[in-house]
DNA sequence: ATGGAGACCTGGTGGC
DNA sequence: TGCCACCAGGTCTCCA
């Protein structure tokens, strides 16, 4: 489900309702996630008092005292509840809910994943990025570090699709399907284009497309923040504008009136959906 | 080393 | 209403 500006939401919803907090309850609903659950995990959250929060790519890092971190990733279909508790009601645990913590402040966090594709683990919080999940990441596309130049070198000699190189989290952390997309069709490259042919100047307008969507999509999801704790308050996807994402058929917003413009289509590279304008992308 | 296909899971949708 | 095929935001593992 989640891509990074989704994950950057998530975190920053616990980070606002469990850090500084201690956790007085915590409940495994299943052995199991992708992989089986780290050994001692809910004993190592009960008593403990949430330090603070980072996200790496698409993993969130929630660092506890007493120097360990849970590393959490939300897979495909993975979703975070944040609930506040009411004693007047009765608490129940809902469908695919199979983690649940419970703060000293009355806040309630559900792990929701029906297809199981997420992960949790447990890590040493000075040990973080040497994690077998962290370790082979490449740059975080929002960070400064992340140019035109890292970009190129990244993508230079591949043979692979743009659109398959750039799904690829060695080369660059935490894009997924729909914002490769987005960003793609924004820099005006082509999905289908050989990876190794882009050349400079096609790479800075790709690093400021994918900047600009991100962050456009963080602060969509920023805003949709506000008083989300609640009952049933859900954080995953929020309602996003997407301009090519899922819209094959439709007409290309960016090519009104082009006769020779059939509209944005939808092809498979890699098993995965790309959707682009043949006309504007090259 | 690189790239592609299959695998892991469940749920939603649309066609017949 | 029921059944079935196909699709889905990720990424690991295996194979050529």
């Amino acid at each position: 489900m989640p891509e990074l500006p989704e994950v950057e939401t998530v975190m920053r919803g616990m980070r606002a309702h469990l850090e500084g907090h201690t956790i007085i309850r915590a409940e495994m609903h299943r052995p199991d996630l992708r992989w089986p659950m780290p050994a001692g995990l809910a004993a190592r959250l009960r008593g403990a008092r949430v330090e603070s929060f980072r996200r790496r790519a698409k993993y969130i890092l929630m660092r506890l005292d007493g120097g360990d971190s849970m590393l959490l990733h939300l897979g495909m279909s993975g979703r975070v509840n944040l609930t506040r508790l009411d004693p007047a009601l009765p608490v129940t645990v809902g469908r695919h809910e199979h983690v649940v913590i419970e703060t000293d402040e009355g806040c309630r966090f559900g792990l929701v994943d029906p297809r199981r594709f997420g992960a949790i683990d447990l890590v040493r919080t000075t040990a973080e990025d040497a994690h077998r999940l962290l370790a082979g990441l490449g740059p975080e596309p929002l960070d400064r570090t992340f140019t035109s130049k890292v970009l190129q070198q990244a993508l230079a000699g591949r043979r692979t699709p743009l659109k398959t190189a750039l799904l690829d989290q060695r080369l660059v952390a935490g894009l997924g399907n729909i914002y490769v997309c987005e960003a793609l069709y924004r820099s005006r490259l082509s999905p289908v284009r050989e990876a190794g042919t882009v050349t400079p100047a096609e790479a800075g307008r790709l690093v400021k497309a994918i900047k600009a969507v991100l962050s456009e999509a963080i602060a969509a999801g920023g805003s949709s923040l506000r008083d989300y704790v609640q009952p049933d308050g859900e954080l995953g996807y929020f309602q996003h504008a997407w301009r090519v994402y899922g819209r094959e058929g439709e007409p290309c917003p960016d090519c009104p009136g082009e006769p020779d413009c059939n509209g944005i289509q939808r092809i498979v590279q890699a098993g995965r959906s790309s959707f682009f304008c043949p006309i504007l992308q090259n």
